[in-house]
Parts: structure tokens; C-alpha cells; sequence
DNA sequence: GTCTATAGCCGGATAGAC
DNA sequence: GTCTATCCGGCTATAGAC
């Protein structure tokens, strides 16, 4: 049997609950029902609700360095491990449809209320960056690796923007096929061209 | 002397702070204030929060049709007419990198609060897509018109995403470079290959 | 149309019993 | 560690005077 700490119970239930409906619209109430647990008891593990956020934030990097890790021993090279990156908006595409990318929305809620943690935020997408920045490195890219990284990056983060607004599964679809015949034109072309 | 009804200022404020502060977190206090009106005064205009948000849509729907019909004008060519709509993302870069795109972030935030309104907030997306659809089909894009619209509003919510987290105008520079070169491309090869 | 005053609720946060 | 009870403030919303 395995035992987790409500304070883990907390973070992970806190961490869908802000996912599934924004950080400030989530309420201590919510959270606290959802764990089980009243809410006095909260402010024993956590003492304001910036403090979740940042535990949040944590095992958010935490995981998401997990995944990279993963996509790293599991791809034989570096086009295999970009497609793994890809394929998250297949896996995901049901809830990415109802809620968006978990950090993109994350990121934009945070800077529109002017949130300390923004930055922290904004560090998983680092995480993705410099993970894909690396993949085009070893594929060759030299220089343009980080831009390329960035603009995948950016190109994900779109298509989920635009799934959460218009519901439409075939339009995940075609722009991940999309991404696949950019990447495959990319490796073709061994980054002589400048354009994509 | 121009004179503006209260009710169309508090919509004008209304729509400035939900943009820049979100809709959940922007208080009827909030809106009172920047209008400069007490907030009993308030309901003599609007019964409800998500009447004004109505409002706002509405105002924002209006507004997307008359910049969408400016950009039909001042355009010679449907090339030109799309790079007005990338060259938005230039001339509002430090609004986007402070709030992302008013549109996007809006149809996110609704999204997660399943909020009644989402689908009209996704309406305005709908007139940017509807109209880039038309420019690729008089381009010669035939049915892959919409496709290609999807893509390059997808491309630039995506772009604003990115500069809203990371806060990089060179970034920014950098996407909008690529869609020209983008857009240079398909105009080229007169939509005779099937990948951009 | 605009104001003040206020109801009623819910948010985050605290104290203290067990 | 968990609970109940409670405080305070801000929120939406209403009533009614001017």
C-alpha cells in the first residue's frame, strides 16, 4: 500500500483543479473538497495560496523534467525524441480541447494578474525549450537550433490555444502532421536553407 | 464636443481590463472606478457581470469586422491584405508581451470557466479565420484555404503565447519573419506542393 | 441617471480544541 | 494532523433617495 501526505494530495489535486479552472477562479474551498479535507486544516501545510501555486510550479518542473528524461532514454535520436514532443497534443488532445496546454494558460493567466510567479511559470516552458533546443543541436542545426526550438515550441503552444476555442479535433490533426513534414523537411534538407 | 454614453464607457473600460487583468479577476469595483462612476450606478446599465462581458464581446466583434474591412481596402492584393494581419503582432508587441492576444486569452479564460460565452468570444477568432480564408482563396489556395488560415492564426496565438511567457521581442521579430517567408513561399509555388 | 447605503455571500486566513 | 468556529474584507447585487 502506498501512502502519500495530504500535502502531495494537496499539490496534485490543486495542480488539475488550477489547470482544469485557472489559479484564480480556484478556490481554497474547492481544493479542500476535493482532497477531503476541511478547510482549516489547509493553512496546516500551506500558508497562503501563493505558497500552493508554488508547489504547483514545483512539481510541474519536477514532472516535466521526468517526461524530457523519458523522451530522452526512449527516442533513438533526436528526430524520434522531437516526435514524442509532438505527439503530446495527439495523447492529450481531449482535455487540451476542453482546457488548453497546462503551462501556456498558466503562463498567460499569471501575466495578466501581474503575478510574482510568472517567471517560475514560464521556467517549464524554459525546460521544453532548452530540451528541444538540444534535440536540433545533436540534429545538426548549429545556431538556429534555439529559434527552430522556440518556434515549434511557439507552434504547439497555438494549436492548443486554437483546439480550446474551436473544439476541433481534425485541426489538431492536420497541424500535427504539419509538424511531422516540417521536421522531416528540416532533416532532408540537413539545415542548408534558411527558411522552413 | 463628442459625447459618450456611460454606458459605452464602461464598456470601453470593461473590455481594457479584462484584457489586461482577465475577466474572473476584474471587479465590478474595478471597472467603476476606471469609469469613474459609483457602483449602484452601475446596474442601471448592466444586471450582471456577464452582461457586460456580452457587451464587450459584441464590442470586440464590431470592432474585428471594421479593422478586418480597413485591412480589405487598404490592401492591393490578398498577399497584403495578410501581411496587415501579421504586422499586428509587430505593432501591438508590447501589449502582447505584457497581456498576450486579447482574443486568445479571453476564449482560454472561458474556456476553463465554462463559461456561456465562450463560444461568442470564439466567434471573433472566427471572423480572423473567415477572413484569411477568403485572401487564400482569391491567392488560389482553393481547399486548402482554410487549412492555411487555421495555420497562420493558429502561428500567430502561438507567437503570443511565447512573447506573453517569455517577454522577447527578438522572438517575436523572428515568427513574424517567418510567416512573410511563409507566406513568400506559397505565393511562389502557386499552391502547387502540398507542406509550407 | 446618478448617488449612498447596505444586504448577503464567499473569498482567504486565523485561533484553538481535540 | 485534523477538526470547528470565526474574523475580516471584497465581491455581486439591490433598495431607495435625489
Amino acid at each position: 500500500m502506498i501512502l502519500i501526505s495530504t500535502r502531495d494530495r494537496i499539490v496534485e489535486r490543486a495542480d488539475t483543479l488550477f489547470y482544469e479552472g485557472g489559479f484564480e477562479a480556484t478556490s481554497f474551498a474547492d481544493i479542500a473538497e476535493a482532497v477531503g479535507i476541511s478547510r482549516g486544516n489547509f493553512y496546516h501545510h500551506f500558508r497562503t495560496k501563493d505558497d500552493i501555486l508554488d508547489a504547483v510550479i514545483d512539481r510541474r518542473l519536477e514532472r516535466t523534467r521526468g517526461m524530457l528524461e523519458g523522451w530522452q532514454g526512449e527516442g533513438a535520436n533526436p528526430r524520434e525524441r522531437i516526435l514524442s514532443f509532438i505527439n503530446m497534443l495527439i495523447a492529450n488532445r481531449t482535455k487540451i480541447m476542453a482546457f488548453g496546454c497546462p503551462v501556456g494558460t498558466l503562463c498567460s493567466e499569471l501575466a495578466k494578474l501581474d503575478h510574482a510567479a510568472h517567471a517560475r511559470a514560464t521556467d517549464i516552458l524554459g525546460l521544453f525549450r532548452d530540451w528541444l533546443t538540444a534535440q536540433f543541436r545533436t540534429l545538426g542545426a548549429g545556431d538556429r537550433s534555439e529559434p527552430l526550438a522556440l518556434h515549434l515550441l511557439s507552434w504547439s503552444q497555438g494549436v492548443a490555444v486554437m483546439a480550446a476555442a474551436f473544439r476541433d479535433e481534425a485541426f489538431i490533426g492536420n497541424e500535427v502532421a504539419g509538424m511531422e513534414a516540417w521536421l522531416v523537411s528540416l532533416t532532408e534538407n540537413s539545415f542548408k536553407t534558411k527558411e522552413h
